[in-house]
DNA sequence: AATGAGCGG
């Protein structure tokens, strides 16, 4: 609510106090209707501006709990005492506020959050799928991307296809790489036969705990050769201190191996400690 | 007690 002041002084008065001059700001509450008003003035091309500014002020309920706990028998010492405490048998500290950056009645809506934004934003993006996962991660990588590039590669110089009397055709005139298991006459089935036994290592992992921290590769290998054949062995160390961590994982060639290991080598003592072997589980999810 | 490192964009 604006309007111009009209007070008992002249122009001239007013606009000699400038600013300073002007009447300060009030401020009253209404405790009945709970309804806060502050009244301002200030100066704006020669005139006094008052604003009257009026706020409700909603009353603070105690929650149903708290108005429960209140309603409790009191007990002890104090049990015969009156409602409200009793400084002989009651210690009363000062009391702590708590301020609530957000209200329930006025919820941020979830668009507007910018924390909730970023961690919803998709971090990175396939380039072979378009899915929510790193190119190397895509479940088509082995069957969509050479599909892809080859169709890339066909739209890219359809002209200057290369004549039947090409000396090398595993190097094409664009002079783009083309990995031997995509070039021309490259046993198809390759590429596939290889991704599926990278699939069944990762089934043949055990993960192994309870090393004492001496254990090294070499004696992870000799234990656990007998089983059958090994691919793969991750003894967990510290980056910096190269100290082992306890654990290792072991890949085997077959499954069943890795399943008589486990049976062969958990519980087993090694060491002054007693080996726990388990599946493991796969170390980065898709 | 405990489920690997490092690629990329």
């Amino acid at each position: 609510m604006l309007d111009t002041m009209t007070s008992g002084k002249s122009w001239a008065e007013q606009v000699d106090q400038g600013d300073e001059g002007l009447p300060p700001p009030t401020e009253e509450f209404d405790e009945k209707r709970g309804i806060k008003t502050i009244t301002e003035y200030r100066n704006e091309d020669g005139k006094v501006i008052k604003t009257i500014k009026t706020y409700k002020i909603e009353t603070v309920k105690l929650s149903k709990s708290i108005a429960q706990r209140k309603m409790w028998k009191k007990y002890g010492a104090a049990a015969n005492d009156p409602p409200g405490p009793n400084p002989s048998n009651t210690i009363m500290t000062e009391e702590v506020f708590m301020q609530f950056v957000q209200n329930k009645e006025t919820p941020v809506p979830e668009e507007e959050d910018p924390l909730s934004k970023l961690t919803k934003q998709k971090i990175v993006q396939c380039r072979i799928c378009k899915g929510d996962h790193w190119t190397t991660k895509c479940p088509y990588k082995d069957t969509l991307q050479p599909l892809q590039e080859k169709l890339e590669e066909g739209a890219k110089k359809p002209d200057i296809a290369p004549v039947s009397s090409s000396p090398a055709p595993n190097k094409p005139a664009g002079g783009k790489y083309i990995p031997p298991t995509l070039r021309e006459g490259a046993n198809k089935g390759r590429g596939e036969t290889m991704s599926n036994q990278r699939k069944g290592d990762e089934a043949a992992t055990i993960r192994v705990t309870n090393l004492s921290e001496d254990t090294r590769e070499s004696d992870l290998q000799e234990l656990f050769r007998p089983f059958g054949p090994i691919s793969r062995i991750y003894l967990a160390k510290d980056k910096n201190t190269g100290q082992s961590k306890g654990f290792a994982f072991i890949n085997f060639h077959r499954r069943e191996d890795a399943s008589r290991a486990i049976q062969g080598v958990s519980g087993f003592g090694y060491d002054h400690l007693i080996l726990n072997v388990e599946w493991a589980k796969p170390s980065t999810q898709q």
